[in-house]
DNA sequence: TTGACAAATGACCGCCTAGTCATTAGTATA
DNA sequence: TATACTAATGACTAGGCGGTCATTTGTCAA
């Protein structure tokens, strides 16, 4: 459906100007060029159109980084490589980060709160997962520590990026962050966060993961890809959760096929996920 | 003025609660026991009230930072007593803090937004002065940008703080981001932030700091302080702009007289800028 | 050209908002 | 007690909101 997506895009650029609560459906209306009973036929509420918008882009940037980690050959470069994987992601979709950075702590209702803080923690899992990809057992009193001064690096040089006005240069940040990680991982003695990630929120166990989601999961995807090699692929992941038969390589390569495809990031990040590459 | 009082306090608890946008006049008005025209008594605006919880609080906030900068005898606790006073005024006045955490991007509109900017960068100002007082020389190269380390360390902790539901242990945080600081200090090559801040938005300079600005603020403390001393000290300090007789120590003994009277702390720190203190 | 169906419209509803102002209550002085 | 004045009230206005639905428009096949 092409109105969905030119009213999510719409709604994007003025939410990133006024916030989620300021904008109103009028005005999403009034750009889009269509009638407001129109933007109901897309979306059967307000609050509808901003859950698909956080997932859209969360899907998006989470399987960007996940996909970083997991595949770095080695360590040499993954810390420069997941900065400047996700500042990148960040000025690319900066319309989207613009308001993440505004509303994250907003909640303005439960439904989102939760959503964020689902990927939030989805997140925190991925910096976790890299740092002892990198650092191993050496930094196991630090390490929780580490991530937070990672996430306190991400935010508040992504709002220097989405909200000054000079040109960014990616690369000297993902260096410069990189350098910063790695020297607190080096001499760092006294760690505050030591217990791990305290939910601030208990989240009800996602069942995203088990096999049958993922099945519906590529259900979803088939019925909105129309290019036949990611078809195929999707098919044969199907039967192939269904019946194993295929080798590791192959498994990993049909994912490979669909990864890059909109309609599919979840889809195959979630896959990654059960297969464990 | 009671009321103003209850209506500040009260409306703070809201506005933490659910923002400024979603916090009515008449919940307000309702959790202080009052009517809608009480309110409007007091306040010509709903607007209005929310610039005069920022002042009070960003004035209370920057002052004591400012204060513990300027008198640090040596610089060996000067980084923890500067995240230690940071953290306890955020834990104290949380419900300010958590306002502050979720509305600073959201410029409701263009005053609070210039308001913030203001304070934002007196903030940036009082860390600068720390970071030059301790590592002199040898961080000109890298200090702009260890300015924004320190400010991200501050942010991320703090939400910590506020909304997680664990205990605060300020010694440790405070003793934790006095060595990040000091390790980066040392062996950070690579800044990125290097020219300087770049005011994401130039600020019409601000008339505070003349002698006349000042004179004015010593009259509004006098029409709001009952107690003796500090009423005698005020007056002092008064004559003493229009006609300088007094010693520095005298001066100095002054200010110190009404720096913590609620009704003085603003005018208190643009003497203590004035003089040079 | 007609009829059938889907797509799109925008007037309309009930609700809530910030802010106003004629009216009333309370209090201090003469 | 009468008068004068301030403090406080809450019904009211105008306007914006999210959301609905009877109606119109557009697009096909027959």
């Amino acid at each position: 459906m092409v109105k969905k997506q030119l009213i999510m895009e719409k709604s994007l650029e003025l939410f990133a100007e006024q916030g989620f609560e300021a904008t109103s459906v009028q005005q999403i209306t009034k750009r889009c060029g269509i009638s407001k009973g129109a933007f109901y036929l897309s979306f059967k509420s307000k609050e509808e159109l901003i859950l698909a918008l956080i997932d859209q882009f969360m899907e998006q940037f989470l399987s960007n980084i996940d996909y970083t980690v997991r595949n770095a050959k080695n360590n040499e470069n993954l810390l420069y490589d997941f900065y400047y994987i996700s500042f990148a992601s960040f000025n690319k979709y900066s319309n989207f980060a613009k308001i993440f950075m505004k509303e994250q702590a907003h909640s303005v209702n439960n439904e989102m709160f939760t959503k964020l803080h689902y990927y939030y923690q989805l997140h925190e899992k991925a910096i976790l997962a890299m740092v002892e990809k990198l650092y191993g057992d050496e930094v196991n009193e630090i390490k929780y520590d580490l991530v937070y001064c990672i996430k306190s690096f991400m935010r508040t040089y992504t709002e220097l990026l989405l909200f000054s006005n000079t040109l960014p240069d990616l690369e000297t940040l993902a260096q410069s962050l990189a350098e910063k990680t790695n020297i607190l991982a080096k001499h760092m003695t006294i760690p505050y966060v030591t217990h791990g990630f305290v939910p601030l929120f208990t989240h009800p166990q996602n069942e995203e993961g088990t096999k049958e989601e993922i099945i519906r999961f590529i259900d979803q995807s088939l019925e909105e890809v129309e290019e036949s090699i990611e078809k195929e692929s999707l098919v044969l992941l199907k039967e192939e959760l269904l019946t194993p038969t295929l080798s590791q390589a192959l498994i990993k390569g049909l994912i490979e096929n669909i990864r890059n495809h909109p309609q599919c990031i979840w889809t195959a990040y979630l896959l990654r996920n059960y297969y464990n590459f």
